[in-house]
DNA sequence: TTGACATATGTCCATATCGGTATATGATTA
DNA sequence: TAATCATATACCGATATGGACATATGTCAA
């Protein structure tokens, strides 16, 4: 088998800087995708292959409008990402990044006894 | 281009399932690698090759332990995953939920006004 | 040292990627 | 109808993947 393909699940689709940042673009609203290619500087085919491949994982919508294409963010998909980082969340949280740096500086004391 | 690399960060990472389910295996506490390889049932050079890709972008940390290399979660790379995924959170909460919930209704009504 | 165990690395294959360029489809206007 | 605008698709190249297999490295015990 090769890699599993980006068209597998949101987790695949996000992976792509290049697709995040058309998402966090239509979170701010519905958009043509000339208005993408324009604000990402990005060659239109390549725009359109991204959206599709976001649309083939349910993160975005179309809409015809005349002879533009309307497109919009569905973030349900994201859900299970968000669900499975969200139970590691608690391991960089203040405190335990506190007990990190404690233990870090303790480290480095130790290195420091050769000095 | 290609598409980028898995050890490229958290995101190209953690889009494998196979190493989500080591991750989420450590998460339970320090493993050595057979104990992967037992419970995942998976090849011993497949667990090492995807070993090696979470400790390159920082997600594992190894220990060596007599003969056995005991690896551990540290999941801060997985930090820029819940920030950029959160600002899509309320989207898919229960209120929107709801709102789409609604639509669906209306659209469903109108699909039966040619009953 | 030899052997056994634990893990890592190397090679192969099939596959699909992103990006570029060229072209097709589709809708609108003249 | 023809010309134009907006978008999608087709094809190519370079690259790296996950998995299977074979083998190297490394650590310990007899």
């Amino acid at each position: 088998m090769a890699r599993a393909a980006t068209t597998a699940d949101a987790f695949n689709a996000v992976a792509e800087p290049r697709r995040r940042q058309i998402l966090d673009v239509l979170s701010g609203g519905e958009r043509p995708v000339n208005d993408l290619v324009a604000l990402l500087g990005v060659a239109q085919p390549l725009v359109s292959k991204h959206l599709r491949v976001l649309r083939e994982v349910g993160l975005v919508d179309v809409r015809g409008e005349g002879r533009q294409r309307m497109y919009c963010v569905n973030s349900r998909p994201l859900k299970p990402i968000h669900d499975w980082v969200k139970s590691y969340e608690q391991s960089w949280s203040e405190r335990f990044d506190h007990l990190d740096v404690v233990l870090e500086e303790l480290k480095e004391t130790e290195d420091d006894d050769d000095q």
